[in-house]
DNA sequence: CATGAATGAGAGTTCATTCAT
DNA sequence: GATGAATGAACTCTCATTCAT
């Protein structure tokens, strides 16, 4: 009953790929192991092997998708050499063309969010091993999503700082900018007029624009 | 504008509105019939008097939410007597306070857009008569949507066009504007440092000096 | 899609009947919800419109055996008119029988202990409501169990006390006399040499001797 | 005898031996064959080298079980040189004893007899040459412990027909001593007031009481 | 011998939906 | 209108078992 001749064998990544774009498309609540599996060409059973359960896998799908965003963002966030309007619009950049190139996670982040917050908050009060170890990276997950915020608002803020962009509700501005980005990843379409490129450089010049002092 | 009509019979509109809250809370997967009847003091058997089924009472909720705005947001946009960056930033106000007050259905538009979308699809061709009744109510709904983006795109061209604004790519302006909106539906929690009227000032704010010749 | 009409509509307590029979043959983790669903002519997702989960059932069952019994026993255990040896007679003849003539539970609960006590105890430290209220009944079920067996007790410590019977331990001694009661459930087939009262009347007669001066 | 035959390595009696304490722990339908190779340090597949399937294992361990105890109740069953009070005497004691220090496959005899008896009767009625062989071993196994049960039928009849125990029914009252024996086996706790020895010192002279003249 | 990966079968459970009352 | 009872379909997850390595 084994299939996969060990060398088509699938990895935990394929699994998370796949993961991803069912998630898309799908929706956590519609996204069935059976759909991802069959993605990945296993049955619904088989994932369990890589996985202990849904949530675990679709907090990896979350966690791969944050981590490929941050390892572009972060090193233009800090990079110091570079004047703050050069590292929103980079920035910018990048956050907009990773969400449309892989869509998958990027349309994953925005609309599953709620899932998240309330993922496997059982009833009671008290968590066993398991849910503990689960919850935990739940909340190193969000810990990290709130720094890549911080990113954003931190370049923001210095910006004003510096006298080079207004002053502006930082706070606000910040997810006023983000909210933006976050909505590319749903109405973005491969075919349309512009790539992410062309949403993107767009996109900066109206932030930097409003920044303008 | 709340109606209790004999009080202790429940109507059509007081589901939409208990839907809501439950989408709201849950998402349109985890939002089940049994949940949404309990907020009324319903069975779920009781509910498909009102509703033939989920999706369409799901839609009558979008619907609700979606005249809800555009009763507010049509007549600034066609009130020709006030400049565009007056209209805009009203319109702005209009939708965020709208979001902010009105949560229930602001987030499930957000959210349930892709449910929508592929809402009762049967794989086949042939659809059945309520189906098709269905379709179309569903396609009067997403066109609906469709004016309601058209009113603030058609008042950032004119804009553009008389000149109050700078040129700017009107499409996607318009959609980072929309996202931007969108999310805070998502991230606000009314007892924040800002309240929706506070939220919308800095928002149009923001997006008026992107347009700022 | 509703199929019973009506009068003859499944009651709980035919369900707690064929469960008992299915439990009795099958064993905890053997019974299926289809099974006992199909000693009814239900389908196993009807069965949660009578019970929330599976030890929810399983705990009904048990209850259901254990006041059958208990309402026989304690009659007896109490009748002060009559001498502890008479009691004790009575009371063996009443569980002998008990277990013979209602062989679904009287197993159900030899077999099943060693389940009922680690039931729904889950990996954690905390209980949800439903558990708390759950493990609230299994508690109940136990002290009403231990109840059972001071029943026996007490009646053979009053019979030593009064010199009625000789001293023995009385712990051990109740233990014996109930394990030899339980085994009977296991052993015991219909068409036997002898019914209930047979055994009944010979294992009685074996303890108090066992207990004479 | 306990074996350490190369240290590293897992013998077939080690597996058994593991085997029959998940088994006590958990039942037979929850014992996993995960959890029986964990406690040896093997892979539930690397169990599949000593143990065909399941229910041989299984069938294995009640084996062991029960041959341990014949070892040690046969040579006093046949001692003619003792009386039947002193061979029944040392017998309920090895019996109780060893339920007692052994619980593992005590227990397991007692609660999992009844799955050895369906054990493996594939509805048809062609059986394979490896199911043949298990129906054998497994008839083999309740052959010798209808054996068992008969030692000590034997030495009660032998009793009253020698005039040393009253006359009873014999085979009500072995039953009535065995179950309460397998009763010790499910109450039994290692650190309880009396250990093995007292309570089989004490169960004998109830039994012998009984059979008092 | 041992194991990682895979799977079919099946368990418990949930849910939208129907229908007789 | 309202509801209790019922159901089919689908879902998550577990488990004994197999096989290539």
């Amino acid at each position: 009953m084994a299939r996969k001749p060990a060398d088509q064998s699938v990895s935990r990544d394929d699994i998370i790929v796949a993961a991803a774009e069912v998630l898309q498309r799908n929706g956590y609540e519609a996204a069935t192991m059976k759909d991802i599996a069959a993605a990945v060409k296993l049955t619904a059973a088989s994932l369990y092997h890589h996985f202990r359960n849904k949530d675990t896998l679709m907090l990896a799908v979350l966690e791969a998708g944050l981590s490929h965003i941050m390892e572009r963002i972060e090193p233009i966030a800090q990079n110091t050499a570079l004047s703050s309007s050069e590292r929103l619009r980079r920035m910018v950049a990048e956050h907009i063309i990773g969400l449309t190139q892989n869509t998958a996670v990027g349309a994953a982040m925005v609309f599953e969010i709620r899932t998240l917050m309330t993922f496997s908050l059982p009833a009671g009060d008290a968590l066993s091993v398991q849910e503990q170890e689960f919850a935990a990276r739940r909340d190193a997950f969000f810990a990290r999503r709130d720094e890549f915020e911080r990113l954003f608002r931190d370049v923001i803020r210095q910006g004003v700082e510096l006298g080079e962009f207004r002053a502006v509700d930082v706070p606000i501005f910040t997810k006023t900018l983000l909210g933006a980005h976050n909505w590319v990843g749903v109405w973005y379409k491969p075919n349309g007029r512009l790539d992410g490129a062309g949403i993107a450089e767009r996109t900066a010049d109206y932030f930097l624009a409003a920044l303008r002092n």
